[in-house]
Formats: structure tokens, C-alpha cells, sequence
DNA sequence: TTGAAACTGTAGCCAAGGCTACATACTGTG
DNA sequence: CACAGTATGTAGCCTTGGCTACAGTTTCAA
């Protein structure tokens, strides 16, 4: 969404959300922008990590939409500046895009773990992990890293 | 999104995501669509209960969101049979909003109760909460409950 | 080597969820 | 009781993330 015009200036008449108690609203809002492009880099990542190659077309299916639908999104990557594209030739990572595939792997494991430990079934937790890892702050992750350790 | 238009018959061309081990995405983002109309739900529920009286200005500021766009949510609130307002009067809940909004506060209980259990400070929990908490299957919420039920 | 099949890409549409700008209704004071 | 100020509502625009339809490339097997 906004993703900073970087033109503010002129008028802005309706500020809102100043931090009141309940603006933790617009935090999860906004997180969840970018939990897409996180499925994709992670995705792709493991795409190549594990086969070599990473086509639109597979990319589609295992993210559950159209192709064109994930050459957008592809394209969006490029924009910015997580993944390299040549037209027919698959979808690579950039340094800043390996880099972020694996922090998401990390927190996704962790996260699965967690769920786990818990006593969430393992599908269940492998399913879910999928939607809450996206809004899980860097607080709550360290939280569960402790208490995966404290208890094996 | 496409809610559900039961209009299949002519070609659908590229059926997306059939039951491969990876359309588990598909789940998660579905999800999230409903996400916002919990939330808003939830905190007409909430004024209502602790004041007597939901106004769209209010609704808006507690969302973090112009009051335009809160305007906008609350006629898909009845569009969707959620809720129901008068133009001036304020925003109330239908039975089936009043359902929905008790079981995504008892469900935001749990997992706030949930991430204090794991060791998450307070205010991460509340916060991450928020987000989490749209993306929590009955199967995890019920690991949930009985995980704290014995333990605390 | 040549074509059919599969893959890739483009165009154009839609709904959700944001926003700003403007218009209208309410309400409470002076 | 009038009117200023606030709350509501409307219009119109934007981006994201979906989709279908169609067009252009590659590739692989006859």
C-alpha cells in the first residue's frame, strides 16, 4: 500500500491513528503487506535450493494461484530489488532476497516448533505456522526460542 | 475477494492449487480476508458493551483508519449481514455479528493467555495477538486451551 | 526440422481496503 | 433560534492481489 511517496507536505487533514491504546490495529495491518512476498522469497529459495530452478508456472501452483497472478507478484520482487527475472529464463534471488528467505525460514521453523510443543497436531501446526508466521514480532520470536530451549 | 459467485460451468482454465503438499497457502490467505470484519466486529461489540454507542468516528480512530474507509467496512458489514445502521444513528451488531464477535473475543483470549504462558512480554503479546489470532484454526485454538488448562 | 504442447508473458477486469476532497446532517451554545 | 463546529456520508482515486482471455516463446518428439 502507501509505500512512501515521500510527499507529505501539503495538507493531510485527517491524521489518524494517533497512538491511542488501540492503534496496534494499523501494526498488524501493515505487517501483513508484506507477508506475500515473504511466501514467494521463501518459496523461491527452496525452489532453487532444492532443484535448481524456480518457473513461474511452479512457483503458481505451489502458492495456489494463476500464473499471471504470480508473475505479478514476480514482478513486484524485481521492483523491489528481492529477485532477478529474464524473460523465459526463471526467477532468482538477489543478495537482499536470500537474506530475507532466510530469516523467514528460521522464524517458520520456529514457529512450527512452537506449535508443536504446545500440543498443536502436526498438520495443523504446519498449516497455521503458514498464516501466523507473518505476525510474529521479533519479541514473541525470541520469546519462543526461550522457551523451546528452557523445556527441549 | 471472490466469494464464492457458484457460476463454474463455462471453462475455468487453470484450476489453481489442486490438493499439492504446498496449497496450504491458499488456506492462510483466504483467511485473511476476514480478518478486518472480525476486527471490526469485535470493537462495535466492545463499545457498544462498554459505552452504549458505536460511531463510525470512533470505529475509525480505534482501527487506525480514516473514517471514510471505516464508512466503507461498516456497509460490508451489512451487506454481509454482520451488522446494521441507520445513516446518523450508529452501528449495531445483528445476532450473527454478536456470535461472531464472541467467539473472536474468546478466541483473542486464549491466544493472548497462550503467548503470556510461552513467556512473551505483555505488550508483544497483546499486540501480536491482534495479528495472530485471525490465522489460529480450531484445531490450534483447542492445543491452546488444553495446554493451559494444564498447566496453569 | 517442424509443430504441438507447455510454458511465459500481456491486457484488462474485479473487489478489498486505503486515502483526500467535498457535501450534508446534527447539536449544542450563545 | 441560529449558526459554528463536529460527525457523517459520498465521490473518486490508488495499490494489491486475484482472475480470464489471449498472444508470444520454447522445447521436445515425430
Amino acid at each position: 500500500m502507501p509505500e512512501s511517496h515521500a510527499d507529505d507536505p501539503p495538507k493531510r487533514a485527517e491524521m489518524p491513528a494517533e497512538p491511542t491504546q488501540a492503534s496496534r490495529f494499523g501494526k498488524a495491518r501493515t505487517a501483513q503487506s508484506g507477508a506475500l512476498m515473504e511466501d514467494y522469497v521463501e518459496l523461491i529459495s527452496d525452489l532453487i535450493g532444492s532443484g535448481g530452478e524456480a518457473r513461474p508456472t511452479d512457483i503458481a501452483r505451489r502458492i495456489g494461484v494463476t500464473h499471471p497472478t504470480a508473475i505479478k507478484t514476480i514482478a513486484r520482487l524485481k521492483r523491489e530489488g528481492l529477485a532477478i527475472a529474464k524473460p523465459y529464463r526463471g526467477v532468482f534471488l538477489t543478495e537482499a532476497g536470500e537474506t530475507l528467505a532466510e530469516r523467514v525460514r528460521a522464524r517458520h521453523r520456529v514457529v512450527v516448533d512452537l506449535l508443536l510443543a504446545v500440543g498443536v497436531p502436526a498438520e495443523a501446526a504446519e498449516q497455521d505456522a503458514e498464516g501466523l508466521e507473518h505476525h510474529v514480532s521479533d519479541a514473541t520470536l525470541a520469546a519462543f526460542g526461550r522457551f523451546l530451549r528452557e523445556r527441549g
